[in-house]
DNA sequence: CCGGAATGTCACAGAACTGTCACAAATCAC
DNA sequence: GTGATTTGTGACAGTTCTGTGACATTCCGG
């Protein structure tokens, strides 16, 4: 599915220009102008990249950069900030801290898509493009076709992206309301439970009789899908 | 072999990086100041892209850009334009004027190694040989022919251009927006339902009862065209 | 100026997909 | 065991998307 992006910046403007730009590109958006709240959105929404101005109210940029560079759990996630013009020793600290890349402000829109989809496709290839394949799952986002054991198999648009949103994040069990953010999109407003229903289409759909189920219910949590 | 890529820059410091950069990657490189010797170098050597300064004396970017557009041997090379920041204007007439990109000054070397091989990746397929074909599907640019299991085909210019379209850029889902793009021209108004139908027609034209449809429609996302 | 070919839109029908529900089956807490 | 939760499943009615034929218009060669 497509990436979430959180966005930590306080002016407000810019903010709202950034979520336009990047929810018209498909992305998920969620955005904070507080360095602490972004710190606990991270851990909750595990967002796939952030954009982070290095100059937020209470807790500054460097700070939360830092922060999320110590938890393993979220070190991985790649980092652009945003720095105001001339600012060099900033940006400098900012790239030894663990910013991915930056970005001076003002800056164009489509420069700042162009390097948010650069940082994705660095971090993972699989949200870019790239072949994911599974087991005998194979599952090519360019081409929208999925495959098991070499046999071609048809997948409706909901049931392609709930099979990638696993394919992407292996051996995790998922909530149901992580599904529907990261599936269906934040604002969505549907019952918990349609999720099982696309689970059990997904699962007759890739499931031949005598094949093993790829994915596993976890009850009272979710769903996962696991490497055997 | 290796691509080739021409560098029109004629600030010294900046194309020696460029220069230094490319080579790293494996790019065959040349470069050069001027923009009439640029024509001439093109012509000589055929690169597969070209990387050109829009504030190079003597002729304007804009120019050889233009020139080079218009003689159909060298129409097809793609261009990534290096403009100045904030010169929004500059940047949205290279784009009409027939540049590929643009990645706007200063940059960071490794976004524009990117830009480079996204442009190389588009234009590669078109560069392996002059006629493609595809199963059993033939397309000849240069004599305007389609032939399929031999027998000659009759398709209308926009049929013609469809398939080319599809055909240099197979197994990928092309949305009906990029169709339009692509085939019409960006700045066309046209109804994206317009594209099913002539995807009708495309179908009408090149199958014969029997046949395997090659163009595979992707719900909600678009069409694409499968090899095998 | 004429006639055929090509093009862009439309409206409609059929196909595919979606979200919910109700009930059955499975699992859990005690 | 037994009742309470939680999940699997089939059905279904509504919605969205695509295929298709028709039509007015434009383009172009003669």
């Amino acid at each position: 599915m497509n990436p979430d992006i959180l966005v930590v910046e306080d002016d407000t403007a810019l903010c709202d220009l950034l979520t336009w730009n990047l929810s018209a590109e498909g992305y998920g958006v969620r955005s904070t102008g507080d360095g602490e709240e972004a710190l606990l959105m991270v851990r909750e929404q595990a967002p796939d990249a952030i954009i982070l101005d290095w100059l937020i109210e209470q807790v500054p940029g460097i700070e939360v950069c830092r922060r999320l560079r110590k938890d393993k759990e979220t070190a991985r996630i790649p980092i652009l900030m945003l720095t105001a013009r001339g600012e060099e020793e900033d940006r400098i600290r900012g790239l030894k801290t663990g910013a991915d890349d930056y970005v001076t402000k003002p800056f164009s829109p489509r420069e700042l898509m162009a390097r948010v989809e650069a940082l994705l496709r660095r971090s993972r290839p699989s949200l870019t493009g790239d072949n994911l394949n599974f087991a005998d799952i194979e599952l090519d986002p360019a081409s929208h076709r999925v495959r098991r054991g070499g046999e071609s198999l048809h997948l409706g648009p909901t049931e392609f992206k709930l099979l990638r949103y696993f394919m992407e994040r292996p051996n995790r069990v998922l909530s149901r309301q992580q599904i529907l953010d990261g599936v269906w999109g934040m604002d969505s407003d549907i019952d918990e439970r349609t999720v099982d229903v696309h689970i059990r289409r997904l699962r007759k759909a890739i499931n031949r009789p005598g094949e093993r189920d790829p994915i596993r219910t976890v009850r009272a949590a979710g769903y996962a899908m696991d490497v055997s």
